[in-house]
This record gives structure tokens, C-alpha cells and sequence, in this order.
DNA sequence: CGGCATCCTTCGAGATACTG
DNA sequence: CAGTATCTCGAAGGATGCCG
């Protein structure tokens, strides 16, 4: 087990089993962006810029070590690197679609991100799922 | 908004804003806590005995300055304060119960924690629900 | 491109002592 | 009981430079 974050917490209660793997900085962000899809570390960056390079790295090596999302290395030049979830990441997702939820009903009562619902597609299915224009979660790259 | 926790973070994404107000080291756990029951602050000490009063009280004032957890004082010697949830607070419960979930199939995954399931009639009404007797949580000091 | 190594600064958080 | 006030230290994490 990596996880440096919370090194502490009460070590035979589920909710503090689950915080030590995913209460991270980044790290629920970050398998939110990979849910349903794969991404390259420079995505991932553009899609986490308050993360350093390094603090992303770190990160993922921490998700890696638990078994949360994989690493693939391709070996070309200039290098390409892919992580994706996990079947056990991929588990993850009734928690960051709460998250999710709860979050958008907050910043709508607060009257910011007027129409970035999630599409009903999306819970079940979770492969194709449409893009979020009004926020950048999910919304792939374009450059 | 208080929360210093996470001060970074896309602002624009629902997930980001959720984790900016639960994302403390022990907040998730302490409103997991208080889930369906007010607990004084020695009581929240004692089920989570790695958080210093300290870094109890950083926390608790946090949630509450966010809207999350209710405290009241009463004006009593020895003094007496009681935490509690709000509505906003209670509405988490579907993230908290999730993370209760699969840290719970982690756990037995790995051999740990036997028989500590979450009876049916919490997830609902939690409001009166059994205790967890194998792990920490919910478990009334009896002291 | 996707890192790793170093240096350096900040601040999270423990320990301890005190108080209404 | 439920905190607050200091002091302190180690680690989190930013900046920079180099590399395959």
C-alpha cells in the first residue's frame, strides 16, 4: 500500500480505508478525469493545472501502487505515457459520481455552472459518456 | 467558505468543489460520525483518537463555517458542546455512505473486518441504526 | 514528452502548557 | 470539558535544471 496521505486515521473503519486511498490532493480529481476514459500525463496536467508536474507524478504513482489505475509506457520517442482506471479504480465510481452530484448542486445554488448536468448515459454505462462544456471536467482536449 | 484545506483546485469543476469542503484530513471521517447522531466533542475525540483537540477543533470549525456541521454550546460548568450535522451536512450521506461501501468490500477483500456490514434500515432513515460493533465507527462510547 | 534530482520555502500539525 | 496559545519540526510541495 502507497499512500503517504493520511497516514493516520483509525485503521478498522471502512470510510477511513477508503479516504486513505483516494484523499489525496489530486487524487479524487484525477480518477474522475480518467473515469471512462484514458489519458496522457501532458491531459492530465491540462486538465489539473494547479498540479505541479512533479505532485502529478507523485500522485499517480500512489494511485498506481494501490491498484487504482494503470501505467502503460510506450516506448517511442518523444515518450508516451497512458493511465487509465483499474477494474478496482472503476469500482470507485458510485463515490466520485456522489461527489460529483453533490458538488453540482452546490455550485447551483450558489448560480454558478448554469447547465453542466450529467448525462444520465453516463452512470451506467460510463463509456462514451457526452463532454461537460461548461466545466473542463471531462471536456477532452482539443489542441 | 472557510475550508483552507485544498486551497487550489479547478473551481469550475463540481468534484474539485466537494473535495475543497470535505477533503480535510479528518473531515469525511467526522461527519461520517455524526451521521444520524450529535455527538460533544470528547465523543468525536474518542472515535477518532489519531486527530489531536487541536486538529479537532481546526476541523470542526471548518465544517462548520461551511455549512456542514451545526455547534452548539451550552452554557454549563463543566461546559458542553454538541456537533451535529445540518441538512447540508446530511445530504453528504449518499458520498459517505459510497466511500462506507467500498472501503467496507476493500476491507473484506483483504481479509479484514468480518461481519461489519451496514443494516439496510441506515441507509434510508439513519436514524436510529445499529451500531458497528467490529470497527469504531458509529459505535457509541459507552464510557 | 514525461519524467527524476535537488534545493528551498512554507505550513501542517504534534507537543506542551494554560484557561473560562 | 472544551477548548486557546506558543513553540517547534518535519514534511508537503513549489521552482529549477537535466535526461532518455
Amino acid at each position: 500500500m502507497a499512500s503517504k496521505e493520511n497516514p493516520s486515521v483509525n485503521k478498522n473503519c471502512p470510510v477511513s480505508a477508503t479516504i486513505r486511498l483516494i484523499g489525496g490532493k489530486y487524487k479524487a480529481l484525477l480518477l474522475w478525469h480518467l473515469t471512462g476514459q484514458t489519458l496522457r500525463f501532458n491531459q492530465l496536467h491540462r486538465l489539473v493545472p494547479e498540479a505541479t508536474p512533479k505532485m502529478l507524478t507523485q500522485q499517480l504513482r500512489e494511485l498506481e501502487e494501490d491498484g487504482l489505475i494503470s501505467r502503460t509506457v510506450y516506448p517511442v520517442v518523444p515518450p508516451r505515457v497512458d493511465y487509465s482506471l483499474t477494474a478496482l479504480g472503476e469500482s470507485l465510481f458510485p463515490i466520485l459520481e456522489a461527489m460529483y452530484r453533490w458538488g453540482s448542486a452546490l455550485m447551483q445554488d450558489e448560480g454558478l455552472m448554469p447547465a453542466c448536468t450529467m448525462t444520465d448515459s453516463y452512470s451506467t454505462t460510463k463509456k462514451e459518456q457526452e463532454d461537460c462544456p461548461s466545466c473542463s471536467c471531462h471536456a477532452r482536449s482539443k489542441s
